[in-house]
DNA sequence: CTTTTTGTTACGGTTAACCGTAACTAGTGG
DNA sequence: CCACTAGTTACGGTTAACCGTAACAAAAAG
């Protein structure tokens, strides 16, 4: 069963609504934060009392207001919660396409259940809690496809690297300079070249730009 | 007074927090749809009966699910609506920024207050709506920042048409049999490269790579 | 230690993109 | 009707990007 649920929401909106729910379902006992800083204290905290939070759903962009975080984005929440509570659930609840980062976070198996705001999200917490209650995971089936066709390809971080540097106005040979400095291992125009020229083709693009284009709505840069 | 208020979201998680805030507020009579043509034919019923709404609270982005809609985009929600009933307040509640689209709904004065889903957006709301309630706009003044700093440059058609093809993996000199056959005006390659040329200087891009991921994120394309 | 495989680099030819200049066109105003 | 201006187009030279091939290096397999 699930009793004890943290919320880490910086919408107030979602964090509230979110809230509601966990009334609905009878959850006996919730607490919330809008700051991920907040959220693993409390995580940190229930775990040395001995009353550890059976679940953590958590946004995965948070906002920078003025007041400074060490931790400001979900992802590095849920390692820093993965480390110091493994077993601990936790249910993603995000609103925006990231196709890069939801694609991590499934191959690594790090999150057991993810809850899109949009048009029914309300029943997709109440079945993703179900699911979770059961022992089971809860990814919609939408999502899943979504993330097979734009993210068929497998990008190393060398790739992101190079069209990091695209993106930022840097010529193509000017990149082997940035890599020798950088001690990155393979740094000559011919790597790059060739690189750039066996992801357009397993992508099926005939420039760059709509390579850069594909890799800014993936969320790569 | 604000006394009669229309909400169209199709987040739950928003269109329920909203509700709650119009209780809040002790606004008499609200309504919500969670669909852009739901809203649409609320309004044009009310405006019938003489009992028209005072406001309508809107997201910009509704997602496309099966159903079949008319209307599937704030913007185009709205200009249906003021062509219906021009006097209506209308107050964006937005997550995402897309510095394009706010930038025009700024420039044309279609929009009477913007609250983005944010960190502290049931307070802004409610700001929002104590401003509309005396007459005045509301406008978060980091909003406006944004939209300055992010838009200073005024891209014509003519520029997002080519910028568009490059970014579906035109090349640059196919563009012009293109623009010939849509029988627009510039067509020539010298054009197309001219242009090219005087976006980059005046946005300090050194290449179109740049210029793509600028426009991506900007929401142009 | 050799062979094979895999990956990196170097080089040259080709194509596309860039950039300046000049010719041409259309619209404006005298 | 003739300048004048702004915008468009045509052209040629230069640079960057692309692409194939072969030499070379490093790791894996024999």
């Amino acid at each position: 069963m699930i009793d004890k649920v943290i919320i880490a929401e910086d919408q107030e909106f979602a964090n509230l609504s979110v809230q509601k729910t966990m009334d609905d379902l009878k959850v006996k006992q919730y607490d919330y934060a809008f700051y991920c800083d907040d959220a693993l204290a409390k995580i940190q905290l229930a775990q040395k009392k001995g009353e550890p939070y059976d679940l953590l759903i958590t946004d995965l962009s948070f906002e920078d207001d003025g007041t400074a975080q060490k931790i400001n984005d979900g992802i590095e929440l849920i390692r820093a919660v993965r480390s110091i509570q493994p077993g601990i659930l936790i249910l993603i609840l995000s609103g925006q396409y990231r196709p890069v980062d939801i694609h991590n976070l499934f191959e690594n198996h790090e999150v057991d259940a993810y809850v899109r705001k949009a048009r029914h999200d309300v029943q997709e917490l109440k079945a993703a809690m179900d699911a979770l209650s059961k022992g089971q995971r809860y990814y919609p089936r939408s999502l899943a496809q979504l993330i097979k066709r734009s993210n068929t390809y497998e990008f190393t971080e060398f790739d992101i690297t190079i069209i990091r540097l695209l993106s930022e106005g840097y010529q193509q040979n000017k990149i082997p300079d940035y890599l020798k400095e950088h001690n990155i291992k393979p740094s000559s125009l011919s790597s790059i070249e060739k690189r750039l020229n066996q992801i357009r083709e397993e992508l099926g693009f005939a420039n760059n730009q709509q390579l850069m284009v594909f890799c800014s709505n993936a969320g790569l840069l």
